[in-house]
Formats: structure tokens, C-alpha cells, sequence
DNA sequence: CATGAATGAGCGTTCATTCAT
DNA sequence: AATGAATGAACGCTCATTCAT
């Protein structure tokens, strides 16, 4: 029994301890990958980083690929515990919300989000799997918020479809320079300013006289 | 004098197999680059695509690398054509011209566009050589544009840089699915009202009620 | 402590057997070196000499070029040792014993001296660095030597510089069949005679009437 | 006829031509054999010594290999018209006449010869035919010569084996530094003092003392 | 006869992975 | 569990040679 427990004990240390080796690892490599691609880094780039022996890396993971797919997942999990709570999304307010919740998460592993957009670039699975699977989500809820704000005369008659992607479009452009490592994160502040921002632009637009121009 | 001239006939058709052998190797090697990355393309898979033994790349090119920049430098001189006129602009309907000008040169060669992006993504070097010091020329003259109208009350006092930003956005991300191969390039027709619509959308916003919720 | 120890002769352990293989690639290489030449040898050549796999000679040498620069460092500390005891020198028998020395030294390792002259013959950096930076320490000495001995009337009034070389010459000369494997390198005691017939070939002479053809 | 003559000079003055071209390239080659060894110049680097095109060596040559064996072959049929003479020598003085003759032939193509040493220090065969095979000629004439005088009592009852090697080596290393492009060849009469003090060291050695070390 | 273009064979080297300890 | 050592497979690239013109 007091060895069940000690093993217990030990077994769940362990299991912690290797946790954590499993996640300095992921971090290591997402790093890596953001900076250099995942083609061009190597297995002896990752564990000189973690600073243990390249073939310890194999305790932790089955192989080079499966480092990435654990980031890649770990990074899908985030962003869906994020979408879970679009179908409650009512108003403008709320999207304003939800997008700044992306944000957050995909700011808060910056190297994470980095690798996925890279990989998913180069990579049809990656980006089926991991990238439009979960876009749909919030398209498929962007066109029908859109078509019924249309429907209530909120909106006025724009492509569901088209503005959906502008919408998107706006979304990641905004990020862009962080993801890509040219500018910091912002501070949280910065952050639903730049969230408010964004919905704002698309909801009046930039000009004054609305209307004036359109078929001009 | 005879001899001359056909050897100068000669040379100018010689010239002209090199070249479209060049393009040759060039398309199929951004088609590759552009589908696995640079750095998961072989130079055996480029030599196999275009149907050359592997060693007679490099009767045409230095190394793969110097395809890769071949690719870039084609792409980028196509892009810098299109923003010489840029300072040109006046006014609404010439944005939504180099929008669309953009647009059909960025299109014209998805996989050159596709690989330069894949490429800037991992590459600081290609980021800043080829993409942010063209960006920089909209960028500024976007800028400009912005100011002005604010000034003029023709804009609403938006934030010039951010709003700068987003207008790029949007316009990337309605290329997004195109580039990326998810969808055919559209017709020059569907092509150009993608491009009204993006400005319009930026000009008047989706929102029949402007303001409304401004600040709330 | 006890597993620092353990660790520590583990170490050691390892390090020699890393160095026993070190020697026996080197060896190998040296002996495919001096038979066909340095450019000629292919780590693939060597690798099998050594019954190993041709990548795995880069776990101890960074590349084919090292190999070739670690044995003509080595060949040339071994000759450095001898080297410094020159200018202890003093008469006659003491140069034969140096001479006899460096015989020694440079048969040890045939192949080694034997990779050391092949690649000095077409490279003017090893001819350099390697040959004539300790060729001089002999010259230097032997050209005072010579000097000092003719002002003490023991020498006629040879010209120091050619004389020098001329000793230099016979020497090598001398060795020659050996080092081009064509002849067994001698037992010792063949070879000290060796050294004294030339030492004193040089110092008297072959014939028995000196003097008789001199400007004739 | 007429045809037959026009053709016939057409062929001398075409022979001549190419005879011309053949030394150019024999000559380049040489040139860059000496200087970076046979398995390190390459097809590109002599045709474009010469000027020509890759393809155009072989209109003359049937490979590389054979370009360093015609200069193998050129340099020993020189060599030989040397060696001809060997078997009248009488004496001392035509010794140094033929060690004149034989130091002038041999750096009258200075890249000729090193190439020729280059090659054969590290492939048998060359070394053999074109090397031993040579040097032997004179090895016999040598000992034999030696013997005679012991015998007449002229020379010190010298071992006449090692004493012609030593002969040989003074002469080889006389000529050293020349050859291995350290130092301009000689002028003629430089040339020839170099030779007589070789023959005259060996003959009499440097010592005013002879014999006082012997067996010492 | 001269040559630009093409290429198979092979080079030195890298790397993800395995294995013995 | 951790790792140094080993390696097959593959990489980018070179080169002597061939061939069509």
C-alpha cells in the first residue's frame, strides 16, 4: 500500500515533471519554427535549446513531426475553447468581445500561432484540418449574424459572404505585424482598442458622407 | 556580314530558348515552393517538373537558392510597375484602379506570390527586402490620403496608421483563399467589383446607422 | 561522489575510445591520402577503410578537410619536438643524431609524412605552414653552423646558403624511396647508418684526391 | 591533283594549327597541374586557360587523363634525348655537363616536370613509367661509374648503391625550390654553378679534414 | 572543327531516427 | 529516463563526358 501511494506520488511527480519537459520542448520548437520554418529546423536545433541530448527529445515525443502536431493541437484546443462560446454571441458589443478574446489567444503563444500560419501556408492538411475547420465556425456565424442584421435593417444590403472575409481579413491583417514578430504584443489596452477599432471601421466605415460614392 | 547576321539571328534565338527555359524552371519551381515550401523542395523534384536532368539547373541557375530569388526579384519588379503609378492617385475611384491593378498582378502569378509570402514568413531578410519595403509605398501614400480627407472633413477622424493597416488587411485578406490555393482566381470582372466592394466597405462601413454605436 | 567518479572514468573511458577512433581514421585517411592523393579520396574511401558509415566520420571531424589538417598537425607537432632540441646542436655527431631523429620521426608515420609532402607539392598554404615554417629552424641552423665552422677553418669556404640546402637535400633525397613506398622504412640501425653516410658523404666527400677538379 | 595538293597543304597547314592547339592546351594544363595537382583542375578550368570551349578539349584530346599523359609522355621523350648521351660520359666534367643538361631540360617546362612529380608521388603507375623507369638509367650508369673509380682508386671504397642515391637526391634537391615555384628558374650560367658545386660537394666534400670524423 | 547544352555518376555533407549503455 | 554514437537516406551541387547543331 505505502508503495501503491509512494508510486502514486512518484508516478504523478513524474508525470508532472514530464509534462513540463513536454511543454519546454513544444515551446522550444514553436519558437524555432515560427522563426525558421519547420523544414528548416532541426532536431539538434530543438533539444540545444531545451539543452538536453537530441535523442531525448524521443522520450518525449515519437518523432520531429509529432513535436509540431503537439503545438499545433495544444494552439486548436485554445482558440476552441474560444469558439465555444460564439453560439452565445448576440450583438455588436460581443463580437467586439470575441475578437479580442481571440486576440488574446492568439497573442498569448505568439510562436504557436506563428508556426500554425506557416506550416498551414505550405501544408493543405495543416490547413484544413487545424486553420479552415475552425475559421468556418466563426464565418458560418459571421453570415448569418450579418444576413439577419440585414434582414432587421440594421445592415445594408452588402454580400453576406464577401463581408464575412473582409471581416476576417481585418481581423488577421491587424496582427499581422505581431505574428510576424515585427512589433511586440500589445498590452491588453491596446489590445480591445484595437479589437473596437477593427469591428468600428467595418460597422461606419472611414468616410463621413456614406453613400456618396457607391456605384460613383 | 552574312555570317554575322545569322550568327547574331542565331544568338537572339539561342537567347530566347535560354530565357524560356529559365521561366520554365522558374514557374515550376515557385509552383513547388509555393505548394511545400522552399525548403521542403528538392532540386530533383524542380528537375523533374520541368523534365531536365538535375544537374542542368544549374546550367541556368546558380544554386536553388538563386531560383528562389530569380522568383522574388520577377515578382517584386511586377509589383514595383504597379506602385510607380501610385503617386498618381487622386481620389476614390483611382484607389479601387490600384487595388485592382494589385489584385491582377499579385493573381496573374499565384505561385510567385504565394511562394514570396511563404518565404517572407520565415525569412527576415526576404520580409523586409521584398515585401515591407514595397508595402512601405502604399503604406505611406495610404497615410497621406487618410490625413488629407480628415482634414478636408471628408473622413471621419479615424486614426491614419492603424486605419492604413486595415485597409491593407482587408485587401490581403480578400486575396487570402485565392493565394493560398483554396480558391481559382476570379474573372476580371468578379476581380474588380472584389475590389469596389473592399473599399466601399472601408469608405461607408456595413452599418445603415453610423455612429450609433460609436464609443458604447 | 561516488557518482561523479563513476562518471568521471565513464568519461574518460569514452574519451579514449573517442580518441582510439580518431587515430584510426586518421590513420586510415593517411594511408589512402598518401597512396592517391588528398583530392582523389573520398570520405566514402575512408569511412569503408574504417568499417564505418560515412557519416558517422562527422561525429569526429567536421569535415574531409579536417582530417587532412589533423594529421599534418599532428605530423608536424611530432617534428615540432624534435625541432626543439636543434639548437642544443653542437658538432658534428650531434647533427647525425637529429638527423637520425627526424628520419625516426618522419618513418614513424610514413603515411602521414607521405600526405604532409603529397599535398605540400600543390597547396601553398600547407607548403607554407607546414614545411617550410620548420624547414628554416634547420636552415637557420645549419647555414651558422656551416658559417661557423668555415671561419674556424674546419670547413672549405663552401657557400653556406647552397650548402645548406644541398645538406637538406640529401637528406630528404635519402628518404625519398621509403616515403614513396617503394621501400620498407629500415631497421634502426640501417637507418642510423644511413644518416651517417650522408652526414659524411657531405663532410668529406667520395673522392679520395679533393681538390683536384676544383674549377677544372 | 590539284585538289589533292590544295588539300594536302590544307592538311599541313590544318595539322600545324592543331599541333599549335594542342601544345596551348598541354601548356594550360600543365600550368594548372602543377599549381593545384591533376585531380583538382578541372575540364572548365583548362578550356577556359586556353579560351576555348569544354566540348572543344576533346576535338584534341580523348579525355583529361590523356592531356597529362601527352605531358607525361613530353616531358620523358625529353628527358630520354637526354638520357641518350648518358652512356658516352667520361669523367667529371661531362658529369656536370649532363647534370646542366638534364637540370636545363627539366625546368625548361618547369609545370611540366612538377606536374610530373605531383602526379607520381601519388599514383604508381606514373611513377614507374615515366619516374623509376628514367632514373634507373642513370642509377646504373652512376654505379657503375662509381665502381670504376673506387676501383681505380680514385673514389673511397663508398657504397656505390647509396652513393648514387645520394647523387640524385642533392641534384633533386638542388632543383626543389624551382620546382615547386618558390623560387624563378636560373639563369644558364647560374645554372651551371649550381651543377658544379653539386658534383664538386659531392665529390669533395665540405670538410678541410677529410676522413678525421670517420667511424668518429 | 567548335561549342552550348545536357546529364549520370558521384561528391561532401546533413539530418531524423535508432540503439546500446 | 537520458544520451552519445551510429547511420541510411537524401540533399545541393560538381564534373568529365556526350551530343546535336
Amino acid at each position: 500500500m505505502a508503495e501503491r501511494l509512494t508510486s502514486m506520488t512518484g508516478e504523478t511527480r513524474r508525470e508532472r515533471r514530464i509534462q513540463r519537459q513536454r511543454q519546454d520542448i513544444m515551446d522550444a520548437a514553436a519558437n524555432l519554427f515560427a522563426a525558421n520554418g519547420y523544414a528548416s529546423t532541426t532536431t539538434k536545433d530543438i533539444a540545444a535549446a531545451v539543452d538536453i541530448g537530441e535523442s531525448t527529445l524521443y522520450g518525449y515525443f515519437p518523432g520531429k513531426r509529432e513535436i509540431l502536431l503537439a503545438i499545433l493541437n495544444e494552439q486548436s484546443r485554445r482558440i476552441d475553447s474560444i469558439l465555444a462560446s460564439v453560439s452565445n454571441l448576440d450583438g455588436y458589443q460581443s463580437y467586439v468581445d470575441i475578437v479580442d478574446l481571440l486576440m488574446e489567444t492568439l497573442l498569448s503563444k505568439v510562436d504557436y500561432t506563428r508556426a500554425l500560419i506557416g506550416e498551414a501556408w505550405i501544408n493543405d492538411r495543416v490547413l484544413n484540418e487545424y486553420v479552415i475547420a475552425r475559421a468556418q465556425v466563426l464565418t458560418q456565424f459571421l453570415e448569418a449574424f450579418i444576413t439577419s442584421r440585414i434582414e432587421a435593417d440594421d445592415f445594408r444590403p452588402v454580400e453576406p459572404r464577401l463581408t464575412a472575409r473582409i471581416i476576417h481579413a481585418t481581423f488577421i491583417g491587424a496582427l499581422l505585424p505581431v505574428l510576424r514578430g515585427m512589433q511586440p504584443p500589445p498590452e491588453a489596452m491596446q489590445r480591445h482598442a484595437l479589437a473596437e477599432s477593427v469591428v468600428q471601421i467595418i460597422s461606419d466605415g472611414i468616410s463621413l458622407h456614406p453613400g456618396r460614392r457607391a456605384r460613383a
